[in-house]
DNA sequence: ATTACATATGTTCATCTGTTCATAAGTATA
DNA sequence: TATACTTATGAACAGATGAACATATGTAAT
């Protein structure tokens, strides 16, 4: 859906917000949530937070597989979530920032608050 | 699918992750997140950081139907992002609390740190 | 009571998503 | 090269999701 918030619009009324248009906007930040609103995916990034991994090692922890945790790695990676080297046989992945991990946090202080 | 992290795991390693373990509460997390991925979802929340609004008013900004924010709306309310009051033949939609703007800001500024 | 307005709900449908399976591609070692 | 190991990719399927339409419910005023 196209959502039509007018330009101008100040949004989040915050010293961020202000510098930052709402319309085109809106549906980035969805997206950015959409990547963080799956288990498996979010799981992965939570594990990540503790250190860089390879494929089999996130797959063996989650008890899931490794097609799965592939294609999920992919969809972390092109939106920009997650990056990879590669280490012989193995590829290993990281965060690709630190606030991926400070969404998570917020996101955590929410749900503890909301109890 | 279910996650399999230890519940002893300390999950994002900060000061209010160590008293939450991660298994149980990934999932939780990532139906938050889900409530924030959908673009009229947002956007309606986005508006009522502005303030409080009707139904009508926020089906008329977004361009959007009125079933559809309602629709929206409910799931937002039961997913206690907001709530309502009965104001007349309107009711009145606000925030219900102030860590949703929180979560909005902080993905901003990572998708402003990212470019 | 009837009419108008505002909101909520049920249903249907097209589309998107997550998962699995099978298999290809990349890498190292014997 | 042959083999084993690791990761990536493509196809297919079930289930979830968002939107639209029609309609019901709730409220106020005439």
């Amino acid at each position: 859906m196209t959502v039509h918030l007018p330009d101008e619009c100040g949004c989040i009324d915050s010293a961020v917000c202000r510098q930052m248009p709402c319309a085109g906007k809106i549906s980035e930040l969805a997206e950015f949530f959409k990547n963080l609103s799956d288990p498996t995916r979010l799981a992965i990034l939570c594990m990540l937070t503790h250190g860089d991994k390879c494929v089999c090692d996130i797959a063996e922890t989650l008890g899931a597989t490794q097609s799965n945790v592939s294609h999920q790695l992919r969809i972390l990676k092109q939106s920009k979530l997650v990056k990879s080297t590669r280490d012989g046989k193995s590829v290993i992945y990281s965060l690709e920032d630190g606030h991926i991990r400070d969404v998570m946090e917020t996101g955590l202080e929410h749900l503890m608050e909301s109890l």
